[in-house]
DNA sequence: CTGAAAGCGCTTACAG
DNA sequence: CTGAAAGCGCTTACAG
């Protein structure tokens, strides 16, 4: 309860604190923050004022001395994204062992929007920035930088010399699914990938295409002619959303001629046909999702028409969310230490105590989770 | 590229402005707020000059002038959890359209993490407050609405005199899924409850109660005797995640002798049983989840040990996540609008321009939501 | 060891 | 219509 002497209930400010203890302002500034030496008796008295008037420094007016802010932009593609939510509880810890709050935002991977945002959490005077950049060009980081507020790329391999960026090696752990699909004997592969406009999908592509062609070339080499050569056929999705793996699949089993359930929303579903429908041989035995979002829409679509997984069809996934161990057919998936990635980051901005921080690149390695949905491919005629 | 003239670099501040501009601060202060009148010569020179310039207003200044900063902290349950992360989408479409960013963490449902946050928050001198109350005292909320910092109670039912809430009527939304159960035929209910302590939990099954409670009444009324009574038991899961579904389940369909697949990581699923186990006839016929992540672990266990969804065993979420409709047997759940309860939880943060927003207590109705997961009980002998 | 004073960048009456 | 000045709450040299 406050007194009932202060009907305003006001906060108190500093000045109120020094009246109380009859010291002057500056001497309250010590105490507080430990600074030149304050008798004890002297520190003893206002530490009492400050309880009983229940004070807290004003942080706005100490970041407008200091010249710097407890506040953290954030600002990534998408909050219902799995993968950066993670990665943002990883941020969040680590900002708060320095007494930092994050504040939280979307880019929905748009340039313009990022620009935007940049620019907005510049106007809040920010202490740093934590982005996982749209922008290839990264134009309005750089203004950021110039202006002195320090920018860390996250999920980034770009390599600027005034960021620090921190980023999983996406090639290799495409490369890897790749592989682990090919020494399981799948020679043709479906690759449902991101949209062509974002990085992670072009880096994800191009480590799919390195494990083929390894392949490729140790088969020439080997040259028993015999083999079938791997395949892999990409395709871009609008999104990397469950939804979007769903429909994709949907529409690639219509085109064989595959009967899909229509059952969506409200309606009791179809029984699910008692033997597997006949895959033509083209269609695909593996399928390379860009994530686990994805895969898990693909693979539901997969299963309600009736196709096994993984004995007709194996799946790998990316990123290892949650939900991956837990699904019916448990995803084999690429897997990114995402909270370790979001800590690593908070990490990088806020550096040491001492001096700026310095700029470093950090690359991180994904590891293939093997789980239940991948096996050797079915028998094709 | 900055003219090579200021290696410093540093941020301009309004004085520079108005010495560019050859014009005092208060000038520039004007145009900048369309404040007084400015003859038109002298805002474009000022306008040039900030152009020039870059100009940018230091928020920190202005909030601290103010009195008022456009920060909006944001505190749920969990950040991994996509209900909270729709939500935070609404908020933030709302508050960006103010010019406010939100600082987003998490309390883990833990009243004591909740009042360290929210003392951090109010330390940051935030414009206002969003909260998923876990503390129902909610005493360190008070503290905050003291010092004047407004609160809204997100996903709350409270309804004090000095803080907006917002809520969903969570019982009315059990009892709609205790309700639609019934009406399939169902008599022997399973609630996957969340923790105890969780208000959302405790307010769900007091609405699975009250469907009982009417269904019981009503049968007594016709007392034809010959129906069997409904009966409804309840487990509160550790959290709301799939995995604990999952492992709840996997616990249930042991005690019953049940065989579950042990595999969950690195190992190959065996062969899913081609007919399915014998269920006993004291194996509830449907489960209601807390939540949607719970009813995926749930579902997928059930499936995994062969047992069919909704031939064998019926089953119904809550929230209506973006995966629910994609999940392999679309799920049957309480939807709550979850982007708009973001928003208006935001709308009634922010107020009427004018003066101090108004104190409302609203309260949303969830809808049932038919989807596949839900059919007849299976004939028990 | 402590106080008085300047100043961070801005806004707002108040004179002119 | 515009400038000079006070002040938001704090920190930091600088005298004493």
């Amino acid at each position: 309860m406050p007194p009932s002497t202060t009907p305003p209930a006001k906060t108190p400010s500093i000045k109120d604190v020094a009246r109380l203890a009859q010291v002057s302002v500056g001497t309250v500034s010590n105490v507080l923050n430990g600074r030149g030496f304050v008798r004890n008796e002297v520190r003893q008295r206002v530490e009492a004022a400050i309880d009983s008037l229940g004070y807290v420094p004003n942080p706005t007016a100490q970041a407008l001395r200091r010249g710097v802010s407890p506040l953290v932009g954030v600002a990534v593609y998408d909050l219902t994204n799995p993968f950066f939510m993670e990665a943002a509880s990883g941020m969040e810890r680590r900002l708060a062992a320095d007494g930092c709050v994050m504040a939280l935002s979307s880019t929905k991977s748009s340039p313009t929007t990022e620009a935007t945002l940049l620019r907005a959490l510049m106007g809040q005077a920010v202490r740093g920035i934590l982005l996982t950049p749209s922008d290839p060009e990264l134009s309005a980081a750089r203004e950021v930088v110039q202006r002195g507020i320090p920018v860390v790329l996250f999920d980034s391999p770009a390599q600027p010399e005034d960021m620090s960026s921190i980023s999983v090696d996406d090639r290799t752990g495409a490369s890897l699914a790749i592989q682990h699909l090919m020494s399981l004997g799948h020679t043709n592969i479906m690759f449902f990938n991101g949209p062509a406009s974002i990085r992670q999908a072009q880096d994800r592509l191009h480590g799919a295409e390195d494990a083929l062609g390894a392949a490729l070339a140790m088969q020439a080499h080997r040259s028993s002619g015999d083999e079938p050569a791997p395949q892999l056929h990409t395709l871009n999705l609008p999104a990397f959303t469950a939804e979007a793996g769903r429909t994709t699949m949907r529409a690639l089993l219509e085109k064989e001629g595959i009967p899909t359930p229509v059952a969506q929303d409200n309606a009791s579903l179809p029984g699910r046909p008692t033997t597997p429908p006949a895959l033509p041989d083209s269609f695909p035995t593996a399928f390379f999702c860009a994530n686990d979002l994805i895969a898990f829409g693909a693979m539901t679509m997969l299963r309600d028409a009736g196709i096994r997984v993984p004995d007709d069809v194996s799946i790998v996934g990316f990123d290892d969310i949650a939900i991956a161990a837990q699904m019916s057919v448990p995803l084999t998936t690429v897997r990114q230490p995402m909270e370790e990635l979001g800590w690593a980051a908070a990490d990088l901005l806020l550096g040491d105590k001492t001096g700026k921080p310095r700029i470093q690149h950090l690359k991180f390695f994904p590891t293939l989770v093997t789980r239940a949905s991948t096996a050797a491919p079915r028998h094709t005629s």
